[in-house]
RNA sequence: GGCGGGGUAGCUCAGUGGUAGAGCAGAGGAAUCAUAAUCCUUGUGUCGCCGGUUCAAAUCCGGCCCUCGCUACCA
C-alpha cells in the first residue's frame, strides 16, 4: 500500500489557537482524508512548538511554570483540532522527552558532518523588539545612535557565543534540489521567491542561544539551548521515531510527502530544513506547500479591529462540516483568501443547502413516497442517464483527484458541485413527478440514476464534510465498508430493492439574523 | 532600491494572437418533486494608461501608473 505522510506546522504555544490554525489543520485534514479514501496508508501529524524565549515569557506573564503553561496551550490546540474534526494520527509536542533525544541526535549528526562550529553571534540588537537587525535595517541619527528604521527603537551592538550551522555550504545543493524536484516548493510563485533568496548566497546560521533556558540543551554544551527552528523542524522526524531510522514508521513514511505550512515560514521549511536533513544524512522531504492567510473584508483579523472570526464562532454559526467547507471553498489554497460571514453564508446556502442538500432531499423524498422506500429498480438506461452516471463516476474522481494533487481544494469542490448541478438539471428535464403519472417505470429509472449520483457525491465529499457525507451515504444504504473511492463508479452501483431509511435534511439553509448579520445567526434545523 | 506576481462585468476570478467568459449578486420567465429550494434567459465591460509590432492584441514588445509578495536568525 502506498504511504502518504502529511504534516502541519506545529503551532507556537504562546497563545490560543485562531482561525489561521484551524485553516491549516483543516487543509491538512482534507488532504489526509482524501488520500486515505483514495487507497493510501496515511500518517498525519500536527502538534505544538513549545520551546523558546517567547513561551518562557508568556508563561512568566501568566504566572505559570513553562511546562504547565504549554500543557494548557497544547490542550487548547488539540481541542481545536478535535472540534474541527481533524483526523490527525499523532499530536506531537516538542517538550516530549522523545523529541529532545531526537533533536540532540540530529544535532550530533550535523556536528559529525562538520557543519556545526562555535563562534560569536554579533549584531545590532533592539531590546524592545527582541530582534537583531542588519545594517540595512538601521538609520543612524545625527547624534551617532542607531535605530531600527521600521520600529524606531534604539539598537546596541551585542555579541553572544553561539554555535553556527554551515548553511553557506548548502547553497548549491539546495539550488540543485529545487532544480531536480520542481514541485519541492509550492505554489510555484513561492518557489521563485525561495530560489532567488538562495541565489543571493546563504550565510551560516546561528543555531544556539545562551540567553534563556526553555529549550533543548545542546549536547556537550549545556549552557547552549538549540535555536528553536532546529528544535521545531525536527518534530517531523521525531514523530516517526527518529533517531531510530529503522523504526517502522520512519521506514514507512519518511520522506514526508508534504509539509503544509503558512507562507510566513516557507524559508525555514524550504531552505533550513532540507539543509539540516542533508547534513544529517537523512533524505529530504518531497514537498513544502505554503498556504496563504485568511483576511476578512480585505484586512488582517485583529482584536483591535474587532473583526476576528474565531473557529468557535464558525462552528456555532454554521456547524463543523459547513465551516470546513466554507474555509476550503472560499480561498484559493496557496493565496490569501477573504472570508466574511456574508460570503460564507452565501456559499454554504448556494452550494451545500440549495444545490447539493436539496438535490439529496428532493430525490430521496420522491423515492420514499413513490418507490416503497427502496432503491428503485431501473429499466433500460437512456443516453442522458448514462451521461450523468459517467459524469458522476470515474470522471468526477479523476478530475477531483487532479485538483488534490495540486492541493487546489476549491477547484476540487467546483468539480463535484458541477455534478450536483447537472443532477438538478437532469431532474428538471426528466420531471419524475410527471413520469409518476405517465410512465412509472421510467420514473423509477430516473430516481435510480439520481440515487446513484447521490451515492457518488456522498463518497467524494467525505474529505470536506465527513459527518454530513456519512448521513448521505446512510440514506442511500451504502455499507460502512463500501465508502472509499474504490467504490466510486458503476461497478459498485446501488442494488435495486435495498430498503432505505426515512430521508432527513443534511445541509440546512443558514438563515441570517438581519438584526445582527455579523454575529449569531442560527441555522434552521431541518 | 533589487527580483517576482497582479491590475478583465457590481463581487471573486478564468481566459497568452482571430468576433470578450464562468460562478455569485441583480432582472425576467418556466416548473412545483424538494431546504421560498430547482431550471432557463439576461452581461454594449475604455480587458490599468500611452505607444509599437501584426491583416488581427486582453493575449507579443517598450514606457508609465497602481497594487501585492520576497529581499535571513521573534516564530
Amino acid at each position: 500500500m502506498k504511504s502518504f505522510y502529511i504534516s502541519t506546522a506545529i503551532s507556537y504555544a504562546n497563545a490560543a489557537p485562531h482561525i489561521g490554525h484551524a485553516y491549516e489543520a483543516i487543509g491538512a485534514d482534507v488532504m489526509a482524508r482524501f488520500k486515505r479514501l483514495d487507497g493510501y496508508d496515511v500518517y498525519f501529524v500536527t502538534g505544538t512548538d513549545e520551546h523558546g524565549q517567547k513561551v518562557e515569557k508568556s508563561a512568566q506573564l501568566a504566572g505559570k511554570k513553562p511546562q504547565q503553561f504549554v500543557d494548557e496551550v497544547a490542550a487548547l490546540f488539540e481541542g481545536m483540532c478535535r472540534s474541527m474534526n481533524v483526523s490527525y494520527d499523532q499530536f506531537i509536542r516538542t517538550t516530549a522527552e522523545s523529541h529532545k533525544k531526537s533533536c540532540q541526535a540530529i544535532w550530533k549528526k550535523m556536528e559529525e558532518k562538520g557543519d556545526i562550529y562555535l563562534n560569536k553571534y554579533a549584531g545590532w540588537y533592539s531590546t524592545r523588539d527582541e530582534a537583531f537587525y542588519t545594517e540595512a535595517d538601521l538609520t543612524t541619527l545625527p547624534n551617532g545612535k542607531k535605530i531600527s528604521t521600521e520600529t524606531k527603537t534604539e539598537v546596541e551592538w551585542m555579541e553572544e557565543e553561539s554555535y553556527f550551522f554551515r548553511l553557506s555550504a548548502y547553497t548549491d545543493k539546495l539550488l540543485a534540489l529545487y532544480e531536480q524536484q520542481p514541485d519541492f516548493v509550492q505554489p510555484g510563485f513561492r518557489k521563485n521567491e525561495v530560489v532567488s533568496f538562495v541565489k543571493q548566497g546563504l550565510r551560516d546560521l546561528s543555531v544556539s542561544r545562551t540567553t534563556f533556558d526553555w529549550g533543548v540543551p545542546v549536547p556537550g554544551a549545556l549552557k547552549h539551548i538549540m535555536y528553536v527552528w532546529v528544535d521545531a523542524l525536527t518534530n517531523y522526524i521525531t514523530a516517526l521515531g527518529y533517531p531510530d531510522t529503522n523504526a517502522e514508521k520512519f521506514k514507512k513514511y519518511w520522506p514526508c510527502d508534504v509539509h503544509l505550512i503558512g507562507k510566513d515560514i516557507i524559508r525555514f521549511h524550504a531552505i533550513y530544513w532540507p539543509a539540516f536533513l542533508m547534513s544529517a544524512g537523512i533524505p529530504v522531504q518531497k514537498r513544502v506547500f505554503g498556504h496563504g492567510f485568511l483576511l476578512t473584508e480585505g484586512e488582517k483579523m485583529s482584536k483591535s479591529l474587532g473583526n476576528v472570526i474565531s473557529p468557535e464562532n464558525l462552528i456555532v454559526k454554521y456547524g463543523v462540516d459547513q465551516s470546513r467547507y466554507a474555509l476550503m471553498r472560499e480561498a484559493t489554497f496557496g493565496q490569501d483568501g477573504d472570508i466574511s460571514y456574508t460570503l460564507m453564508t452565501t456559499r454554504i446556502n448556494a452550494e451545500l443547502a440549495n444545490n447539493l442538500g436539496n438535490l439529496v432531499q428532493r430525490t430521496l423524498s420522491m423515492i420514499a413516497k413513490n418507490c416503497d422506500a427502496k432503491v428503485p429498480t431501473p429499466g433500460i438506461l437512456e443516453d442522458v442517464d448514462k451521461a450523468l452516471l459517467q459524469k458522476a463516476g470515474q470522471a468526477m474522481l479523476v478530475a477531483v483527484r487532479a485538483e488534490f494533487e495540486k492541493m487546489q481544494f476549491s477547484k476540487a469542490i467546483e468539480e463535484f458541485i458541477s455534478v450536483s448541478h447537472a443532477a438538478n438539471l437532469y431532474i428538471d428535464e426528466q420531471a419524475p413527478w410527471t413520469l409518476k403519472k405517465t410512465d412509472p417505470a421510467r420514473m423509477a429509472t430516473v430516481l435510480y440514476v439520481l440515487a446513484e449520483v447521490i451515492r457518488n457525491l456522498g463518497l467524494i465529499i467525505q474529505p470536506f464534510t465527513p459527518v454530513a457525507a456519512q448521513k448521505i451515504l446512510d440514506q442511500v444504504a451504502v455499507a460502512a465498508n463500501e465508502r472509499d473511492f474504490g467504490f466510486i463508479g458503476e461497478a459498485h452501483a446501488l442494488k435495486a430493492g435495498m430498503p432505505l431509511p426515512a430521508p432527513s435534511g443534511v445541509f440546512p439553509r443558514i438563515i441570517e439574523d438581519t438584526a445582527n448579520s455579523s454575529g449569531s445567526a442560527a441555522a434552521k434545523t431541518a
